[in-house]
DNA sequence: ATCCAGCGGACCTAGGGGCA
DNA sequence: TGCCCCTAGGTCCGCTGGAT
């Protein structure tokens, strides 16, 4: 349970001697949202602030904006505000401006260094009970200080929004010239100047005249029996045969694209293992997700992982020599690879593909010398969009962190607004 | 007749909405 | 506002059909 007098802004001693302490009780009153009934929950244009943001056909009467939004389940305590008139509020409070004692734009940064979000009593599913965000202290500035507060984190909240704004555009399109990268190289390669022809799928187009067209996935797998199989049939693997120690058991969670991560941690006897030889899977190895949404996750079982057993979900290929592991798991993870899946894909209580249909897709491929360029290339480029990548998400997490941190100095009264305005 | 293959759907869990 | 229920998606397993 969480502790009111842990929140920072409460058990604060030295503030301006102008300012008081009071509860959150005094300064405004939380307010039911309507609940939406299902028939309400409809697609539709008018704004709904609920615990996932969609959007409702529905109308809150009478609302006066602006007003402060507060999550009560699902992302309870967050906190959003709005100017707009006409949206619907679905399980969560709100606070409006008529019946606030405060300047509803201070308030509205007040509340977000409360820690709205830790105070939850219900042990079941959480959610920010009322009654213990009212018991919630905060300070509460003169009108004049608040409006000098919320006047300055307009601004200054508003200058990183837009640097966020703009960092995120740059995640997104790394991520579109990821996946563009990858769709050109498996379906044109690397050389513009290559001779081409017709791949005779529309939607691949021209290919490299020298590269194999129409190939069957099955052609791909070794000759031998087991080179091309899912996991055992679910009665002769059962969870009963399952322990946390031996021969690891692969399930669809450990198939990440472009990457093998295992969160499963069951295993299975030697012996066990050793009946189910045919399901046996080697570092190197291609494994696939049969089922997912989509289907289709592939990558390489790692040479770091010791040879396991894959569940009846899990396709697993061990390919003729002239094929790339590397290249045919690049290849069933990008779009070309989500098109082929998607056409035999079927939806019945999951969406799945059926080994029989996987087998039979028909792919283009290059010889193994350019199969291996192509993946060289393709793992040194991704990794240089990862890396920028992932230095673009620490600046925005930064850049968050300033954001908290500025709100929490400027309504504690640790900040010097007139001076702090100076530098802005 | 025997063997092999896999789909349909029950089960489980987490998250979130609804209502008394 | 707490409890109940529904949904979604991954997991598990038994029934059944087709090939040889």
């Amino acid at each position: 349970m969480n502790s009111l007098s842990s929140n920072n802004a409460t058990c604060q001693k030295d503030f301006p001697k102008d300012w008081k302490q009071a509860r959150l009780r005094y300064v405004a009153r939380l307010a039911y949202g309507d609940s939406l009934t299902a028939s309400q929950r409809e697609p539709g244009d008018v704004p709904v602030f609920g615990s996932n943001g969609i959007v409702g056909l529905h109308k809150l009467a009478n609302t006066l904006a602006p007003l402060i939004v507060v999550g009560r389940k699902g992302s309870f305590g967050k906190i959003t505000y709005s100017e707009d008139r006409g949206f619907v509020i679905d399980t969560a409070y709100f606070i409006d401006s008529s019946c606030a004692k405060a300047n509803l734009r201070w308030l509205y940064y007040a509340l977000q260094v409360l820690g709205l979000d830790e105070i939850s009593q219900d042990t079941g599913v959480p959610g920010l009970s009322r009654e213990k965000a009212y018991e919630c202290r905060l300070l509460l500035p003169t009108i004049k200080d608040q409006e000098a507060i919320a006047h300055f984190l307009d601004r200054k909240t508003a200058a990183i929004a837009t640097l966020i704004a703009k960092k995120q555009r740059l995640i997104q399109l790394l991520e579109e010239k990821r996946t563009a990268l990858i769709n050109q190289a498996v379906t044109k390669g690397l050389n513009p100047d290559a001779p081409m022809k017709d791949s005779g799928v529309p939607w691949i187009g021209e290919i490299p005249e020298h590269w194999e067209s129409n190939v069957k996935l099955r052609y791909l797998t070794r000759k031998e029996r087991g080179s091309f199989v899912n996991g055992p049939f679910g009665s002769d693997l059962l969870v009963s045969e399952l322990k946390p120690e031996g021969i690891p058991v692969i399930y669809i969670r450990d198939i990440k694209p472009y990457g093998y991560r295992r969160k499963s941690i069951v295993c299975v006897s030697q012996e066990k293992a050793n009946q189910l030889n045919l399901f046996r899977v080697d570092p190197g190895d291609v494994i696939i997700a049969k089922v997912g949404d989509p289907p289709g996750d592939s990558c390489i079982y790692p040479e770091s992982e010791p040879p396991g057993i894959v569940t009846q979900d899990v396709i697993r290929l061990k390919l003729k020599t002239q094929y790339n592991s590397e290249y045919i798991s690049f290849m069933m993870n990008s779009g070309l690879g989500t098109n082929l899946i998607g056409m035999i894909s079927i939806a019945s209580t999951r969406e799945r593909v059926s080994l029989g249909d996987f087998k039979s897709l028909r792919v283009v491929c290059p010889p193994i010398t350019e199969q291996q360029r192509i993946t060289s290339f393709l793992n040194s480029e991704t990794q240089y969009i990862d890396n920028l990548t992932s230095k673009t998400l620490a600046s925005v997490e930064k850049l968050q962190e300033y954001r908290r941190s500025l709100i929490t100095a400027a309504v504690t009264g640790k900040l010097d607004i007139p001076k702090a305005e100076a530098n802005v």
